[in-house]
DNA sequence: TCGCAACCATACGTAGGCGTATGGTATGAT
DNA sequence: ATCATACCATACGCCTACGTATGGTTGCGA
């Protein structure tokens, strides 16, 4: 099946392959024309420029993946069960792969641009406030805890895409380390 | 002072702050030439081609930045001082958020270039493999904690970038989350 | 079926990048 | 002082991208 007409979401769409394929530089209107097989007529019709294009992606990937974290755990209890549960997440995450490349380029991407920066900023501090949410449930005293957690899971998907050698299982690992370490008491001082 | 002939190095330079400011769009030959104050005659008689220069960029990276860690703990002790040393780096990493920012746009790089991916994987795989070293001197038995420590590490440093705000104090918590599990002995189950 | 609006193709002008070619200037050795 | 060589400037042809303009389709409501 082959639709005829393209509507705005198929262009964004084209937008987070072109991401994940080719980083930040994919974004380009003539190029994501050809991988949609029609021309950039279409484009410049559903969006008036590049910069607007670009917004929407942002609006886009912000509002998909600030509840990422949140949507996959809906399942588990909140808590400790919560929390492991972002192990199953991890586990479950490898046919996703392609949206942790897409958000590597996102980042990358906030790097030299302010707008960008301003939804990555706001997707990492609501899923920093969740998670802080969780460990409150669990009894965790120390507010550090779901930065330390969350910079481990990040890093995690950072290193997955570089050292792809039982990526998965590490991700996994990374986070039981955190997790065991809440669990057993340990505090740091400050 | 204004060097009138330019090195092989100063082109490399600039690229290197190309990265930083722009990530990987910004290394283009005309672009870097305006930067230096010069043309691209200088940059086609230095390398013979873009493809040349990138390369000679991953190498130059590659080399310095992989015994990063290794370099800025010289002056501690094997073992827990070490690990601790890695504190005070964060600390100190301040003034080379620079460096931070390129890893960076590197690392995305590395997401859609086969050599660059290479490049990304030694870094890594050597830095991991010091930090195992030092966990081992402790008498950690737990072979996953230097990748912990790592991902934290890295993902530490990615939130930086984006969640600036004291980004550095949290380095070093996150930190030192890990290393106080490692010293109380959290162990992960398999 | 007619007609309008939504959607797309094509062509154009401009800009900037790549890599080459070719000639110019500086600098150190003799 | 001269001369070779190291280094740089300029100009060119090619390509690809942006954004606009303009005209062609397609689909759908009346």
């Amino acid at each position: 099946m082959v639709t005829k007409r393209l509507t705005k979401d198929d262009w964004l769409t084209a937008g987070f392959e072109a991401l994940t394929s080719q980083g930040y530089g994919g974004i380009r209107a003539e190029a994501l024309a050809r991988n949609l097989k029609t021309t950039k007529g279409s484009f410049y019709w559903h969006f008036k420029n590049l910069g607007e294009y670009k917004r929407c992606l942002l609006d886009n990937w912000q509002l998909l993946r600030t509840e990422e974290i949140i949507e996959s755990l809906q399942e588990f209890e909140p808590g400790e069960a919560t929390l492991y549960g972002l192990l199953e997440m991890a586990k479950e995450a490898e046919p996703n792969t392609y949206l942790i490349r897409a958000e590597m380029a996102i980042r990358e991407w906030a790097l030299h641009d302010i707008e960008a920066a301003k939804r990555v900023t706001t997707v990492d501090n609501r899923r920093i406030e969740f998670l802080a949410k969780q460990f409150k449930v669990v009894g965790t005293k120390n507010a550090y805890f779901a930065k330390a957690l969350y910079a481990s899971y990040i890093g995690s998907r950072t290193l997955k895409a570089s050292v792809k050698a039982n990526a998965n299982q590490e991700v996994r690992l990374v986070l039981k380390c955190l997790i065991d370490a809440v669990k057993k008491g340990v505090l740091v001082s400050d």
